[in-house]
DNA sequence: CACCATTTGTAATAATATAACAAATTGTGA
DNA sequence: TCACAATTTGTTATATTATTACAAATGGTG
């Protein structure tokens, strides 16, 4: 198994945690700053948490933005494509639960675009408040 | 106008030329060091170039590779959507012309998401060559 | 002309992410 | 059981990406 966690609780599951609280994306350094308090001091603990989570689907990196949010499924049910708006002015971030635009995205995968389970689409936008 | 570029040609349309020329994404970096020829000696020209370009629809930034690609529409016609496939295991980035797509995007906007004007959207993939 | 706004260039620094390595544990085969 | 490879963790250091801060140079405006 490895050299095991001095920590009473495993980092992947506090940074899990602190993420599905997390209304808003966080960066890797805004969760180190929150895991210190837990016993975490460097920066590659959270990004092998963040890895590991990224992996099995649990979280989303949003490249646009450096940051990271839990995935708002709430079973352990497969995943599929993830569309989010994110406002190019105060960069809050949606999810879209649009299903003629996820058919479509299969359907590039039926004409060979083997588009990976898991894709996060990232939309720049401007969200309703910030199109005013 | 402001302080006058010591260089021959402006480090804009320097950079311009380069990523034209270019198949592949480049990172600022990569772009510094083969500016530096030309006498650009700082990041920050780097990235103001790039910061303009990327306004006026000429320049792309691939978020999840911070890297950058010219258009490569041909004329100065007005830009919109576009849609990059990034290969995931091999970093080949591919345009892609789906109409379908482009106007599932634009239905978007109808609704009432506003999708901004030269909105980039990356789908990770497996290329051809690496899916098998 | 004096002043201000703007743009450029440079130096320094911030923010994001990974590499390299030692230490601790488990499993495997002799 | 013992040696040893394979893994995983934690730490330090470093690489990569991007911005801040500031001085210098120019053009426009009153």
């Amino acid at each position: 198994m490895g050299r095991p966690s001095l920590l009473p609780v495993h980092p992947k599951q506090l940074t899990l945690r602190i993420l599905k609280k997390s209304k808003k994306p966080m960066s890797a350094y805004d969760l180190l700053e929150r895991l210190r308090s837990y016993g975490v001091n460097g920066a590659p603990v959270v990004y092998r948490a963040l890895a590991s989570l990224i992996k099995s689907g649990t979280v989303h990196k949003i490249h646009a933005q450096n940051t990271f949010i839990a995935c708002n499924c709430d079973a352990d049910h497969d995943h599929d494509l993830s569309v989010l708006t994110i406002c190019q002015r105060c960069d809050r971030v949606e999810e879209l639960h649009d299903h003629k635009i996820i058919h479509q995205l299969e359907g590039l995968r039926r004409k060979g675009v083997p588009l990976m389970r898991d894709a996060v689409i990232e939309l720049p936008v401007y969200c309703q408040t910030c199109a005013a």
